[in-house]
DNA sequence: GTTACGATGATCAACCCG
DNA sequence: CGGGTTGATCATCGTAAC
């Protein structure tokens, strides 16, 4: 397979990169000619059309049904059936047992004598509605509106507008939905109140004349949290706009934050259901924040296919807490640790801090390791309130109170008398489970490479998740890397001994593309590595392209960003919404392409 | 590059009330 | 005694102003 004329392409790609910045001079090298004509006649008419607006609606309102949050309903007009008849599968069978949808779907088809592939909904169409590069709008705009405060609240409807629109929605259909939920609505909100109206409108046309129709059934019998469903149009004009979320269970974490079990401990969770159309392949496996703003992590396990999240932290595994929240479809069963076992306790980890570390100082694990240090002022600081006390045994307890909240704050270490230091970037290195050394050189700073490393995964913790693959890759995998930062997915699956066969890593920043690429050449990978800069680069056109290439991914990785989320940013926590982590709904757009591709090519 | 800078939500203990 | 409330305590893949 892979030898002839496409193997000697990946060849040719494997050391290029095709980030969109700076690299114009490779570029011309690149035999990237026969893509760019695909994208130039597919993309920016797409795209062009939704930012201007002119026609989009007549040409959406057609299908009926918009493409994010309705997942069932795309998925069933991914495999060719025409939106009205989902949607009407959807009303007779409710929208969780997608089996009883399918068999209604093929009746209506049979019944109808028209095979389902006339009302195909065309490839190419379908995708390109779908894309665009509109975060760029987005984000041109919002930095914009930064400059004038009062322009804000506008600025942040016609952000949503054009998100919506973007995402095949019509105008009509955003105002809508905007003016109904609250210009403060979350994407996630606008799109259930959209699909809810279009469902329930398709449902009045074709169902109107039928009274006596059964009611959907099954609503009730969801697990506590499978709770995603549909408000009726009625429904909604009735309530309130933003209790949503009022009566939809915010998801809990579990303590102790052991997930589905770690390694050593008694696992709460035997078993579990993954809902059927989160079903691999691919295998998907995202990762975020644990502790999110409340009904971020509904938000985001409604659109994964209503997969319930696992919330680990990362002391089970290492040194330094770090608590996470994992959306996966893999099994649980038979995991298995990287061995060797990395240390577990401060001591153990820096046995050199043993000796200055004080009696009083409890801490045996440190906080989750951030993407900013201690400053030098504070250490001296913490040096000079400690040594007024030199003479006696311990300082006054308000003393050891600043002191111990400092290091706490800032995970400090002990590393001399009344001196303590933050981590150094090999020791951070250490405790998240990649080889020393691993961010350093070719050009990054200091301050960047804590910041890589803060933005990473643990590495001890995603290789035992995703340790259930190694049995059933045993010739390697096929991996999607999104968000890839350091490749802590790639190191995980390397450590694990799974061959990486083709890799696709997308990640904004330059220096971590390099950081990747240079551990590949360290590690002699005999896969292909293809970085890219942007997810909103990655589109169907290019998706599909890698997958005729590779034969489909296995494994679809990312860890959107979650500056937006975490309780450390003071300024701009917005969210899901906001500017950085609403790529969120990239990952959930290229994991859904992905599996309508996969499905299309069976 | 360095040093400033809180707010949100989770957890836990104490408390109240019926 | 159980459930709910209140308040103190703590942790947090960060950003803005120098």
């Amino acid at each position: 397979m892979f030898e002839g004329p496409i193997y000697h392409q990946i060849i040719v790609h494997q050391n290029i990169r095709m980030a969109g910045d700076n690299c114009g001079v490779e570029v011309d090298n690149i035999d990237w000619d026969t893509e760019d004509e695909l994208e130039i006649e597919n993309i920016p008419l797409a795209s062009h059309t939704s930012l201007t607006f002119p026609g989009v609606e007549a040409n959406m309102a057609s299908s009926s049904a918009g493409p994010s949050n309705t997942k069932i309903v795309d998925h069933f007009i991914g495999m060719g059936f025409s939106a009205k008849m989902v949607a009407k599968a959807i009303k007779e069978n409710g929208e969780e047992n997608t089996d009883s949808i399918l068999e209604t779907l093929l009746t209506l088809s049979a019944l109808e004598s028209s095979p389902p592939k006339q009302q195909h909904v065309d490839t190419d169409d379908s995708f390109s509605d779908y894309e665009g590069s509109f975060l760029d709008d987005f984000s041109d705009l919002d930095s914009d509106s930064e400059n004038e405060a009062t322009a804000k609240p506008v600025s942040d409807v016609d952000n949503k507008m054009m998100f919506l629109v973007d995402m095949g929605y019509s105008e009509d259909e955003a105002y809508a939905a905007i003016e109904r939920c609250g210009a403060h609505s979350s994407i996630a909100e606008l799109t259930d109140f959209i699909s809810a109206a279009q469902i329930s409108k398709a449902a009045d046309v074709l169902l109107g004349d039928l009274p006596d129709r059964p009611k959907p059934k099954n609503l009730n019998g969801c697990s506590k949290l499978n709770k995603r469903r549909h408000y009726d149009y009625e429904a909604w004009k009735k309530k309130k706009p933003r209790c949503f979320d009022d009566d939809d269970e915010t998801i809990r974490l579990p303590n102790p934050m052991i997930g589905f079990g770690v390694p050593n401990e008694l696992c709460p969770t035997l078993h579990r259901k993954i809902p059927e159309a989160a079903m691999g392949p691919p295998y998907f496996y995202y990762e975020n924040v644990a502790l999110a703003p409340k009904g971020v992590w509904n938000t985001i396990s409604r659109f994964l296919y209503d997969v319930e999240p696992e919330f680990v932290d990362s002391k089970y595994f290492c040194a330094a807490a770090r608590k996470r929240g994992y959306v996966h479809n893999l099994p649980i069963h038979n995991r298995f640790p990287l061995l060797p076992l990395p240390p577990h306790t401060v001591h153990e980890a820096f046995p050199l801090t043993r000796k200055w570390w004080p009696s009083w100082d409890t801490r045996t694990q440190l906080n989750c390791l951030q993407t900013c240090i201690g400053s030098a002022r504070l250490t001296d600081r913490i040096r000079k309130a400690l040594e007024d006390y030199d003479g006696e045994r311990a300082p006054p307890l308000h003393v050891q109170k600043f002191v111990i909240d400092q290091c706490r704050k800032w995970n400090l270490v002990w590393v001399g008398k009344n001196k303590v230091a933050p981590l150094e970037p090999d020791e951070v290195e250490m405790l998240l489970g990649f080889p020393k050394n691993h961010t350093r050189g070719g050009g990054i700073s200091r301050t960047d490479r804590y910041k890589s490393l803060g933005n990473s995964f643990q590495v001890d913790t995603v290789a035992y998740h995703l340790s259930v693959l190694k049995d059933m890759f045993p010739g390697g995998i096929n991996l999607l890397s999104l968000f890839s930062g350091i490749g802590g997915a790639e190191v995980a699956l390397h450590r694990l001994g799974i061959p990486l066969k083709n890799v696709v890593s997308v990640d904004i920043s330059e220096v971590n593309r390099n950081i990747v690429r240079s551990w590949w050449e360290q590690t002699n990978q005999k896969g292909t590595l293809i970085d890219l800069a942007d997810v909103q680069e990655l589109d169907a056109d290019r998706l599909q392209y890698f997958m005729n290439l590779f034969g489909g991914f296995d494994l679809v990785v990312g860890g959107s960003p979650c500056n937006n989320l975490t309780g450390s940013n003071r300024y701009t926590r917005d969210g899901l919404e906001g500017k950085e982590s609403i790529l969120f709904y990239d990952y959930f757009r290229i994991l859904d392409l992905v599996k309508c591709i996969a499905t299309k090519t069976e």
